[in-house]
DNA sequence: AAGAATGTCAAACACTTGTTCTAAAAGGAG
DNA sequence: CTCCTTTTAGAACAAGTGTTTGACATTCTT
């Protein structure tokens, strides 16, 4: 038949994706827009043409603003909104909340009812899904992350070499440091008592990057 | 004689205030820079000339970042912008000022209406009295205090031996554990690379309490 | 009052960047 | 394999925008 159907898990939907969060990974890490060309070299195109199909796209589908004729005028939609029913924070505040435990060897996102929720400056952090973890343990200490600090984590599924990030070992999570060794990726702690883990894609899964703290406990 | 005096007070300090007020409300109420046209606009200049000039006077300042010949391209350095509309936030929700921020350059326009503030829950630090410091230096860094952490000051005007406070040594503000030894007290830096400091109390003045932190800078 | 410094303007220029067009490459269905 | 759709590419175009230059107006200094 002649009917065109359209695949959800297509190639261009993977495009789509890819521009998407290049998109958001560049706002974030520079407060700024990119522009068309950038986003060719961030997300693996090689066509401003593509990109722009994309963009349009993603605007159509709301997750940014996309105006004709400006340049570098992406706005990310924010998706956070979730919480705002009673309570009204000012609108460069975002509140995050804590999702879990950091490997503690439960399964993660399980207990949304922990109801421990921090409030961050969205010029901090981006305008994007941020949430909080709290670590247990010391395999970050020479990071200078400790037992009971919160961090905050930005979503995304991929990372760069050297960037700390969340991640998910089977359905443990844990904070570590990505980066390569005899071209093989790793999870590196940031404790010499503790041995790095080899990156299997099978077992493991990037969470997001690590872009803040929260320390309540000062001695 | 031909030595120019630069009158603060100038008709340029004007159109310098107005084209940065104007720019922080743009990206304030857009998420997007203006161009300089738009400054023209909004600023009541009429040349692309002066405002350009004004905004590399800015960046010099260290009040923005100018990226020359990118479009849209303006970044606010004075990172928290905050909505002087009503804000409303959560009542078990502290706004903290940060008060010791140290800026290259001149700090004005800064008191006004955008100032760096940070939120945290009442039921954390316990009390309303608290109020923030942006580190610099490493000398706390074996307590895993950094460059540029933002520490959460509790007031208080005297102490217990062992915590870590903020102090006022002369006019500087400076972060250290304060303790005794051979029953004189003294502000103990956690870093071999720096002395113990006598603590005068002719010189010295407890500020308070350290009860948390949040860091941004994350390597 | 004359000259210098400062503030503003207008216009022209050049480069970045959004947009469009056409075609090639890559898959899928029959 | 062939036809068709989807996806990507490359190039060309057009518009927005940063930058520069020179001139005029205003203020300050001597």
């Amino acid at each position: 038949m002649s009917v065109t159907q359209h695949n959800p898990e297509s190639k261009s939907a993977k495009s789509i994706e890819r521009v998407y969060k290049y998109v958001q990974r560049y706002i974030h890490e520079n407060a700024l827009s990119p522009s068309v060309r950038d986003i060719c070299a961030g997300a693996g195109l090689k066509s401003t043409s593509s990109v722009h199909t994309y963009l349009r796209k993603l605007d159509e589908m709301g997750l940014i603003e996309y105006r004709p004729g400006m340049r570098r005028a992406i706005i990310l939609k924010n998706q956070n909104e979730a919480s705002d029913e009673e309570e009204r924070i000012p609108a460069d505040v975002v509140k995050l909340n804590c999702v879990g435990k950091i490997t503690a060897g439960q399964p993660i996102y399980a207990h949304e009812d922990y109801s421990d929720s921090q409030y961050v400056n969205r010029s901090i952090i981006g305008s994007d899904d941020c949430f909080l973890l709290k670590v247990s343990g010391t395999s970050m200490i020479n990071a200078h992350i400790l037992d009971g600090d919160y961090i905050i984590v930005r979503k995304q599924d991929s990372c760069d070499e050297g960037d700390i990030i969340a991640a998910l070992i089977g359905d443990e999570a844990t904070v570590k440091r990505y980066g390569k060794q005899n071209g093989k990726p790793y999870l590196f702690p940031e404790n010499e008592l503790y041995a790095p883990i080899p990156f299997d894609t099978e077992e493991c899964k990037i969470l997001g990057k690590v872009v803040g703290l929260h320390r309540y406990n000062i001695n």
